[in-house]
DNA sequence: AAAAGATTCAACCGCTCGCTT
DNA sequence: TAAGCGAGCGGTTGAATCTTT
């Protein structure tokens, strides 16, 4: 087959389209075997993380909400650093995003700290108490919180699939829903006459954007005890497990 | 306008767990 | 029951981007 070099680092558009292509194909479960069909020489485990962080529908980009920050730090107060287990509770979060987001928040807060500490002994900064809801630090805005995907990029790669080459830039006015659609035009073709039995996928349900079909993956609640948790997460939305 | 420093985020690594044979 | 394999998780790192001087 294929010289089988493994490659590494950042994924390039192509690499993108592929593997959502042969996942929606093959489910998002047999990692091993989608690197390998696939011919994207990486592995299993980079591809399913690729998935997992980045390329999965229902995720949520961008910035944090309030709400979202003062529900990690109340999970996180009750579980530590399991962050998968925090990430179910913040439909659309992967715990690789929670995680960078408590290593800013706490370093930040420790500078804070140092800084209230070293200059003037200010004692009226109490608010370092260990790990409770004190947040006072939302994420510094970050303009251009736009990154390519954000902007209808990897749209742009699913209609480059289609047309064969790259299209840079521009993808405005186009949402992830629309991607979502047209990934199903895109596969559909590759979809018919081929039965595999672990494509779980009926392509018609892809362009769900909501994706509360992952009944086994990324956001599953109530695996567990006090897992009833309000999210306060999308107008109104509220998911209660248990 | 350029350089330096700070921050954020994507990706890799190693370990553990669970399923299958 | 034990061994092997694959998937998932948490920690860590390095590149890219943004902000400040």
């Amino acid at each position: 087959m294929m010289q089988d070099e493994i490659r590494k680092g950042p994924w390039t558009e192509k690499e993108d389209l592929l593997l959502v292509n042969f996942v929606h194909l093959f489910g998002d479960r047999r990692w091993d075997f989608i690197a390998k069909v696939s011919g994207l020489n990486r592995t299993g485990k980079s591809c399913r993380l690729r998935w997992v962080n980045y390329l999965h529908p229902g995720l949520k980009r961008g910035k944090m909400t309030p709400q979202e920050e003062r529900l990690v730090l109340e999970l996180h107060a009750k579980w530590g650093n399991r962050w998968s287990r925090i990430a179910r509770n913040l439909p659309g979060r992967t715990d690789n995003e929670i995680k960078n987001y408590w290593r800013t928040h706490t370093r930040k807060k420790a500078q804070e700290r140092k800084r209230a500490m070293s200059p003037s002994l200010s004692s009226s900064n109490c608010s370092s108490s260990s790990n409770t809801t004190t947040v006072n630090s939302s994420p510094p805005p970050r303009t251009g919180e736009t990154s390519f995907y954000d902007t209808g990029g990897l749209e742009q790669v699913a209609l480059a699939g289609k047309n064969g080459e790259a299209v840079q830039g521009g993808g405005k006015g186009y949402s992830t829903d629309d991607f979502w659609k047209d990934i199903e035009n895109t596969i559909e073709p590759l979809c018919d006459g081929f039965s595999e039995e672990g494509c779980k996928f009926s392509c018609p349900s892809l362009a769900s954007p909501s994706w509360e079909y992952c009944s086994d993956t990324l956001w599953s609640f109530g695996d567990d005890e006090e897992g009833k948790v309000f999210l306060p997460y999308d107008e109104g939305t509220t998911f209660l497990t248990g």
